[in-house]
DNA sequence: GGATTCTTTTGACCTATATCAAAAAACGAA
DNA sequence: TTCGTTTTTTGATATAGGTCAAAAGAATCC
């Protein structure tokens, strides 16, 4: 979806308004696996994936890459804490596929909040939303077996799942890679 | 932290704001383990602990309780979902010990959203507060051994995991009881 | 279109943590 | 203080899922 309309579709903006919150976006296309923001960083940007995948990673103390959260199209990506808090990002952000992404920077985002109540609102929505999508997932690692675990983002983010590396999925769903591999065989074989 | 105290904390309401906004919320005294909230319900309230401790938690299939969330003093605590999305509850809430609270209820929260710019701003930096909080628990419970989850418990919770029972904070590290006295009796005898 | 590199699968083995059961300790009411 | 109830600890045993290594399969590139 573009950014105008899912815009509108979340807050009922004025044209004026809408027209003067655009002009703070810009555009980029980006290729798989341009970092956005960089494990260490403070970002202060606020990503919309208008076409692509994104993901949030970390490096774990042997080095291997571990996903936090995926983000798919009409969605906001950012390292969450480092954006609100400017504190230094734990993640890495970064594309999965050739993306079309709009982003505006924390200061535009500050003042545009102040300036309209809007806005505010919209703020508040999206993080209401990504709030209930984290504890969603939280639930799901909390007390699920591994099989369940699949099962939920089977159903949760079926557009996901087949998009990106196996290995990404299983460290997103805290599980080692050789584990999704067989649970998937073992799911076909029904 | 009194409520008026910690509302001005966060944003910078005018006397009158203030004033107003504090009418909208009614003072409970509740006493340990009384419901709030039943899996189920819609839940309409949002609770702000003055002094207590509150938990969220559900029953698995077994019929075993699941915390997924503490709420300590200074809080705000609700069914996260349910409260956002006005969907049943997937959680029960309620108080751990004899507690101060106030609540306001949806209808008068989105009245004061609607109202005053600035209640907004506070709806969305409540918010994000709990979104980083979840997320952060996410990643110890993702990838942690046992006792690392523990140790992220000790620094993070301090205050609460004395105060709790034990099999409330094992659930809610996702671990079985057995397992969290363990750790804790290994850790004592270092 | 074959060589190279990256990703996924498979097998063998191992360990952290679960489960079950019972004892010990702590707590609360009368 | 004592008895009954709840919570925590301890021991024995089982298992889900991890790790390591190698083979198989896909994708990418000149």
């Amino acid at each position: 979806m573009e950014l105008p309309e899912f815009l509108k579709s979340l807050v009922d903006f004025s044209e004026e308004e809408l027209e003067e919150i655009l002009t703070h976006f810009r555009v980029e296309e980006v290729s798989k696996e341009y970092p956005l923001v960089e494990q260490g960083q403070i970002c202060r940007k606020l990503y919309y994936i208008e076409k692509g995948v994104g993901r949030n990673y970390y490096l774990n103390a042997d080095g291997k890459e571990i996903t936090q959260l995926f983000f798919g199209e009409g969605r906001f990506m950012t390292s969450l804490e480092s954006f609100f808090q400017e504190s230094p990002s734990l993640y890495n952000v970064e594309v999965l596929e050739e993306s079309l992404i709009h982003f505006i920077t924390k200061e535009d985002l500050e003042f545009l909040f102040g300036k309209y109540h809007k806005m505010e609102q919209l703020g508040r929505l999206l993080s209401t939303e990504m709030l209930t999508k984290v504890v969603h997932k939280l639930n799901a690692i909390q007390f699920q077996t591994a099989q369940e675990r699949y099962e939920y983002m089977l159903t949760e983010y079926p557009d996901i799942i087949y998009r990106v590396p196996l290995g990404m999925v299983a460290s997103y769903l805290g599980m080692s890679q050789e584990t999704l591999s067989r649970i998937r065989k073992k799911k076909l074989e029904e």
